[in-house]
DNA sequence: TAGTGGTCTAGACCACTAT
DNA sequence: TAGTGGTCTAGACCACTAA
């Protein structure tokens, strides 16, 4: 079956194996509701509809598509589930955004040993537009010597400087950011980098590794040279599982943590 | 309605906010698949099914519940996703066990930096009944004093040390683990304590921290003293989220890393 | 009151596995 | 061929939200 362009088989046919030519997919073989699935994606990614709006409801998705009401729904669960989309009863369902304080710490790991978390102190200390060195190119999938943005900042918690971070980010993607930007801008990053470069971080892997501080850090974090810092370097993906954000951070853990659950 | 002990309405009336009162279970008010997957999560915990078996078909089950298939199957899903069992498509829903390949590194997140993950050579330096001091009676919800199997061992891959943990269990639910037992084993320990002691974890969190190497670690690691070690404390929760095993592990990160996935 | 997501049912067919 | 989980549909009612 073909959504959106066909009418479904009338006696409750499963549709599985037929390609999707709607939208101009590529051909592909999966359920239907992989197939809804990847065009509601696409209308995310396009910007059909943005960050924080209300989605069309299911009842309309399905006669757009021409399919069941529950087949949307078993695609809009599984981006619920991924955090793409946030669904509201009574109300409908709307696309993800990081302005929305549960969004805050999706992607923020440290935690105070006591207390709850709260937005630090942000210092940056360097804003520059560079050439991306081999490793950073190989990381976001570029070329070396790629336009990248380099940002360094120092975040503090109760005047402790606890992050230190250095982030590269494909220089495409990101224009017109610069420090005056970044300093001007009250809230997340990902906010930022969401609603004026229309850039959205959906998942990021971290690899974690505890290093010695080195004369630099050391000073910037205000301890001995040599102190053990946990060090986490980031890749983040955007839709497509396309590499957008490199993030290597620095954490002192002296009254932090990294927080991991295994499930 | 009461699943197990009532018909269902036949004109489809939804069940939501009527009691569960079946198997003896406390009233609760929740949709009647949360009902069932309460159901069926108790017949797991009380090893009606035992952890690598088969389990009833949902025919079956939507039969001994009263209740239709796509209710079952809406509770299963969610006991698949949270992965206390694993279904198979032709053959049927299988109780999830540590005696798989694929589950042996579901809570192993240090990944070398280079190749694939393989088994450590694993010695273990310590292993007695101690009680329990207040720390950790607080984290395994134990009594200051109460009886605890006291663990201390040290991984190698490839000749180097690279994980130095100590465990501390229940003693109350690990009465014969000895030494010889844990040396006798073949595999991973979770096999043992699903196995042997019928204690399966299914979740655990873990906080990280770089800590230096104390002279005891530095020695066991072969490493200076004061080298940066990963720190992980870890606790584990069985089936109610009861927790039953609390591990401090010491990672040395020099050709390993800690990988935590963020969605 | 109307519209939304959430739950539940019943029945059909598909894909896979084993006999 | 029979049995299992996987997909899809259609329709009903519930719980929540907002006008």
């Amino acid at each position: 079956m073909n959504p959106a362009s066909s009418s479904p088989a009338k006696d409750g046919t499963a549709a599985s194996g037929t390609p999707a030519a709607g939208a101009g997919s590529s051909p592909t073989f999966s359920p239907l509701y992989q197939q809804i699935k990847a065009l509601i994606t696409q209308s995310l990614q396009s910007g059909e509809w943005k960050p924080g709006e209300l989605m069309p409801s299911e009842v309309e998705l399905a006669a757009r598509f021409k399919v069941s009401q529950g087949t949307v729904r078993k695609a809009i669960d599984e981006l619920a589930a991924e955090n793409l989309v946030v669904r509201r009863q009574g109300k409908g369902t709307f696309v993800a955004t990081h302005h929305e304080e549960r969004a805050h710490y999706r992607f923020l790991r440290l935690m105070p040993d006591e207390g709850v978390p709260h937005h630090p102190d942000n210092r940056f200390i360097e804003v520059k537009r560079i050439r991306a060195a081999a490793e950073v190119a190989r990381l976001l999938d570029l070329k070396t010597g790629d336009a990248v943005v380099y940002i360094k900042r120092l975040q503090s918690f109760d005047g402790a400087p606890t992050i230190l971070e250095e982030l590269w980010l494909p220089g495409q993607l990101f224009k017109g950011l610069t420090a005056e930007r970044l300093v001007e801008y009250k809230g997340p990053m990902y906010g930022l980098f969401e609603s004026e470069f229309g850039t959205r971080m959906i998942r990021a892997t971290e690899k974690i590794r505890a290093v010695a501080a080195d004369a630099g850090a050391a000073e910037y974090m205000g301890v001995p040279e040599g102190t053990p810092l946990l060090c986490a370097e980031r890749v983040s993906f955007t839709y497509g599982d396309k590499a957008v954000e490199l993030r290597r951070g620095l954490y002192l853990t002296a009254h932090h943590h990294y927080l991991s659950e295994l499930s």
